[in-house]
RNA sequence: AGGGCAGUAGCUCAAUUUGGCAGAGCACCGGUCUCCAAAACCGGCGGUUGGGGGUUCGAGUCCCUCCUGCCCUG
């Protein structure tokens, strides 16, 4: 936001796979209307939370955000912490589609260890760059390559080539014990803002949650209180737990494009401003 | 004061009927990634088993003793 504010001909793209659900508010800490009413946002509240969401559903939706921002003489500022989502965009990645009726049958067979042994015989190459145990992994490489006729592997060569490209990467950077106190803080906040009766709320809804929906930080935690016998304290702890080690999952994400830069700052995060407006003002 | 229970990884706990290579979850650290990605998955560090002594080929486990904590009785 206080970038958008400075340089002053920016409009953001949201880059987050769980504020794309209307309704979502408290927990995904969504900008609230009085932040999008000053700053033009994009990719909020495309899907109802009952519906399954994609990368490619979301990147289409992006690329379009993007052409209408550039004519209008703006510039995209993206923002998120969905690396998948971010790679998908400015990589130009396409996965392979989807293949139902051979996920049905996959999805059938309880035994993993088959599964990649099969994926093996069928494409070595997909097999050997994935965990036997990763059952999503398998059951994906194996439906493209069965439904598609093509081996899995010869669709691209991953996530982990880094093209030229010409968006301009940043990273924040601070310290660990500062992120996990911020986390903890935000959490708090969300719970004080009404995070259960939100996920109440939502439950209660016509669609409920899709899986995918359901699985967001904190809300699966929530549900989880919610539905059985977990006490809100424990389940928030536990929200607290995996938050953190997903930011430590985005460190890993981001810390091998070597085409991202790294801004740092010791606690308060507009630290890195002056930095970043210097290089980003001119241009 | 007497009696009972407990003490094992940073934390919570496991380790067949008196013995046989001290394990798991969480935390912490590192990593993988082409449609559930706020997902899924993999690896690593970590122990003088409260201290000391004894029995035994071998003790977290059995015996003695001390220390610490909790409970009960006076």
């Amino acid at each position: 936001m206080e970038l958008a504010r400075r340089l002053g001909d920016v409009e953001l793209v949201v880059v987050d796979s769980m504020q794309v659900y209307r309704g979502m508010d408290i927990g995904t800490a969504k900008p609230t209307p009085a932040e999008q009413a000053e700053i033009p946002h994009h990719l909020l509240d495309l899907a109802d939370p009952g519906e399954d969401w994609s990368v490619t559903k979301w990147a289409a939706a992006a690329r379009q955000a993007i052409a209408g921002i550039e004519a209008r003489g703006h510039r995209a500022l993206l923002v998120g912490g969905t690396g998948l989502y971010f790679q998908a965009l400015i990589d130009g990645l396409v996965p392979p589609g989807r293949f139902p009726r051979v996920r049905q049958a996959l999805d059938d067979d309880p035994d993993t260890a088959a599964l990649h042994r099969r994926l093996h015989e069928l494409d070595p190459l997909a097999a050997s760059r994935m965990e036997p145990t990763n059952r999503r992994r398998v059951v994906r490489a194996l439906e493209v390559t069965i439904g598609s006729g093509r081996s899995f592997s010869s669709f691209g060569p991953g996530v982990a080539t880094f093209p030229p490209t010409a968006w301009r990467l940043a990273g924040l950077w601070l310290p660990r014990p500062v992120v996990a106190t911020r986390i903890r803080a935000r959490l708090d906040a969300m719970v004080a803002g009404g995070l259960v009766r939100e996920v109440e709320h939502l439950r209660a809804g016509s669609g409920g949650l899709s899986r995918t929906a359901r699985q967001a930080l904190g809300y699966r935690e929530v549900l989880a209180h919610l539905e059985g016998e977990v006490p809100l304290e424990a389940a928030i702890d536990e929200a607290d737990r995996r938050t953190r080690a997903f930011a430590r999952r985005q460190r890993v994400w981001w810390r091998r494009d070597p085409r991202l830069r790294w801004y740092g700052a010791p606690e308060n995060p507009f630290a890195v401003l002056p930095q970043l407006l210097g290089e980003w003002r001119e241009s």
